[in-house]
DNA sequence: GATAGTTTCATACGTCTGTTTGAAATACAA
DNA sequence: TTGTATTTCAAACAGACGTATGAAACTATC
């Protein structure tokens, strides 16, 4: 092909499978067939599995990282200057419960395997996880300029949590419907997203107060 | 061997080796190696690999599901009937916590490989799993008695929550402690509990005395 | 339109996987 | 001890895996 359509197809190709399946369980061949193009593609443009999948996880990665401070910014923008936390973490769980949620499949894809590269401890992605940490601290930052009296270290705790509600939505969303009989509404999106900020907010604003009782 | 030694080396070594790898990278060579056992014994004893990987888990799945009825039990006893909320709670995502993160590696495996379990959806297991959904469904209606005003909705989404919370500091715990810069202390498992008990109770009571506000 | 460079393709390589085999070793009952 | 049943073992099986090869098919430049 005259540009690196191959190589497009490839990516997208593995991004959806890998959206559904693990990185051990989908093989090359699988890719390949998905793709449409021939085994050694793979080889001939990426040298290798593991590099075909760092090269997605990387590019997945900045658009994630992307989306989100670009959430981020619009909040501190309308707050001139620092947002609210509610909008900080709305602009934190918001675009990856999005993405998953959408019933588009292939839209979907991006979000989903991004989901697994964090829950899957695959080592070729492990390496190149520090960029993901800068990214959390940024908004553990933000979180802490809307609640400057909670201590740093319930910071990063409300953080952790409201990535957790955010991945167990994802991957055990349907253990949920499962359990609740139903009961559970996993196709509005926005519900849920509120679901989480009002438990993030929860958790950390009685800890505000105190502390500022605490200071006056 | 007289009795079944061989199949006990076998389930204990592969719950050790699959408490740190996945499914899908621990062959049985790695185990029987682990076990110190012939390579056919697996076979032998089990039928195949996926038939080996669901009895541990079964077995394991009632262990665990037994120590978190026990803790409910004490706590619905104390309590003349039912139990608090944090009781219910504790109960829930206290075993789980302590066992993974207990130093003690051996003691930990069970309890990390039920989250691995939990986490990858293997085919093998997902067939079985009917038995953690009238588990959950029982913690549910325990959680509904302690808080009898709160939406039967609202209780599925507390105990999804603080699942959520379990597994990713159980999973991403070590993330958390990278993005803190070291200032999240994973080591004093209760205080751990008590903050996912906290988050949890902070989610439920505003909907509870809301509820209760709006039948008064 | 010939040439050089890039990309595709069928095919094969070596390795590792779960599983099977049949004989050897062990255990246990008569 | 003899005979039967159970368990172990080394070895091999067929299949799937990621990767490599070299010829064929393209594309672009002159």
């Amino acid at each position: 092909m005259s540009t690196d359509q191959t190589r497009l197809a490839i990516l997208t190709a593995a991004e959806r499978l890998y959206a559904d399946r693990s990185f051990g369980d989908v093989t090359l061949r699988d890719i390949v067939a998905e793709a449409q193009v021939n085994l050694a593609a793979v080889n001939y443009h990426f040298g290798s599995k593991d590099e075909l999948i760092a090269e997605l996880y990387v590019s997945r990665s900045v658009a994630l990282n992307r989306e989100r401070l670009a959430e981020l910014k619009v909040a501190e923008e309308a707050g001139s200057g620092h947002a609210a936390i509610r909008d900080v973490t709305r602009a934190l769980v918001g675009p990856p419960l999005r993405g998953c949620l959408d019933p588009d499949r292939q839209r979907s894809a991006a979000a989903r395997f991004m989901i697994r590269a964090s829950a899957e401890s695959v080592p070729v992605i492990r390496k190149i996880k520090t960029r993901e940490i800068d990214h959390l601290r940024r908004f553990a930052a933000a979180m802490q300029r809307s609640l400057p009296d909670v201590a740093e270290v319930e910071i990063y705790w409300a953080l952790h949590f409201a990535l957790a509600m955010t991945h167990e939505t994802i991957n055990g969303g349907e253990r949920l419907q499962h359990v609740s009989g139903g009961l559970c509404d996993l196709t509005d999106v926005s519900a849920i997203i509120e679901r989480i900020v009002d438990a993030v907010s929860a958790a950390l604003i009685p800890r505000a107060t105190k502390a500022a009782a605490r200071r006056a």
